[in-house]
DNA sequence: TAGATTGTTAATCGATTAACAATC
DNA sequence: TAGATTGTTAATCGATTAACAATC
């Protein structure tokens, strides 16, 4: 009964980087904090983030503040990073091999368990130890591993093909790096990673630059 | 006396995202195309669009809508995107190769003129044309070469050190794939690609799934 | 001209910030 | 207990949507 409030997506975007601060802080060994100082360190008002955190629960304490060990492990929980997600890489290029390589993401409960790719000459190969197949047989390996996670590396022209083959091998969702708006069923999450439109936009602030010298050096 | 009221981010997100679009359209031989007509195919509101596009200039006409072409070049103008930006990429790990090896900034007015690392195994290599030198050079080939955009590929630890030799270097902004919030100059500025923040995210949505099996087929 | 569609103002909605009582 | 800081309600701010007069 609790559960149900629908949580803005603002809000979602802002989960990981309190868990990155937070991850912080651990390795630092401090063992509370409280939301002003938190505040001062991320640059969120001390406001915002104690209504973000009240949307899950009172994760606080009056006049002590947050436990960091505790808040880190109830965000994790929250953001679902207590299991383990398999994944398959869809698209040989720079970027899937890229990701890849980041060996992290295998530590870090988001292994890589299988690439595709429609080059023959690049089918058979082993990319940080891990296989790529040819993507005839992307549907058969999603449903019979029970894969999680699908990303999409590969050029526009594919990504929608792609993406059906995706759903019909029944992913839980798709991470999409292919400056193409996919048409999937509402019911599996699509996470769009449009690199070159975030490149767009610093060009933007470049050009219009609002704070071109400031006569104040300001508040930090 | 116009270009003076500021633009919200919101708005400034979108602007790549109407451009793209307009691209297809271009692609298409589309000539003329409504707010409605846009709406149904990006999926915002009319009126956003009309309000969005306002903010810039009366960019369409009563009773007709907007000439594609026009439109276009009007938002490519606004995006800054009718000049030429070099780049370097500091930290050759499997992004800043990624990156490299990506042509197509080269072609649309994003050359990447030097990348930089502090490996000596690496440092004297070419990746896709382009030599690697030593980080210990970085800020005298900024300045000598006018380089208007520093691309932070390195880790963590290293991201700090890196932003702030491309500020004594007079990059004009820094587009930062690190997980770590710089601290530059106002005047300068950052935009952050976390990509591994999208899939928490993503993660996110797969658990709390708002829209698991919705009854109806639906608008689309 | 009549019809279509913009540009723009006004109304609504949602997210952020402020304030403060509750409570550790 | 007194001081600190949360949880939460209320006020404000900003962004989105609706409506419609202007105009091509």
């Amino acid at each position: 009964m609790k559960e149900k409030v629908k949580i803005s997506n603002a809000v979602v975007k802002r989960l990981p980087i309190y868990r990155r601060y937070l991850e912080e802080l651990i390795k630092d060994n401090v063992e509370r904090i409280s939301s002003n100082e938190l505040s001062s360190l991320i640059g969120f008002t001390a406001s915002q983030i104690r209504q973000d955190l009240n949307n899950f629960g009172g994760f606080g304490q009056q006049g002590y503040g947050y436990n960091v060990k505790g808040l880190y492990k109830e965000i994790n929980t929250i953001l679902g990073l207590d299991r383990e997600y398999k994944m398959v890489i869809v698209g040989t290029g720079n970027l899937g091999q890229a990701l890849a390589n980041y060996s992290k993401y295998h530590k870090e409960g988001f292994p890589i368990v299988g690439m595709f790719d429609i080059n023959p000459k690049i089918i058979g190969l082993r990319i940080n130890d891990i296989e790529v197949m040819d993507s005839d047989l992307l549907v058969d390996f999603l449903r019979e591993n029970h894969v999680d996670i699908g990303i999409i590396t590969t050029d526009r022209a594919a990504a929608q093909s792609v993406a059906d083959k995706l759903v019909e091998g029944r992913v839980r969702g798709i991470w999409n790096f292919a400056t193409v708006d996919l048409k999937v069923p509402k019911s599996i999450p699509v996470e769009n990673v449009h690199v070159t439109d975030t490149l767009n936009a610093l060009v933007y602030h470049i050009i219009h630059n609002d704070q071109a010298e400031m006569p104040e050096a300001g508040t930090e």
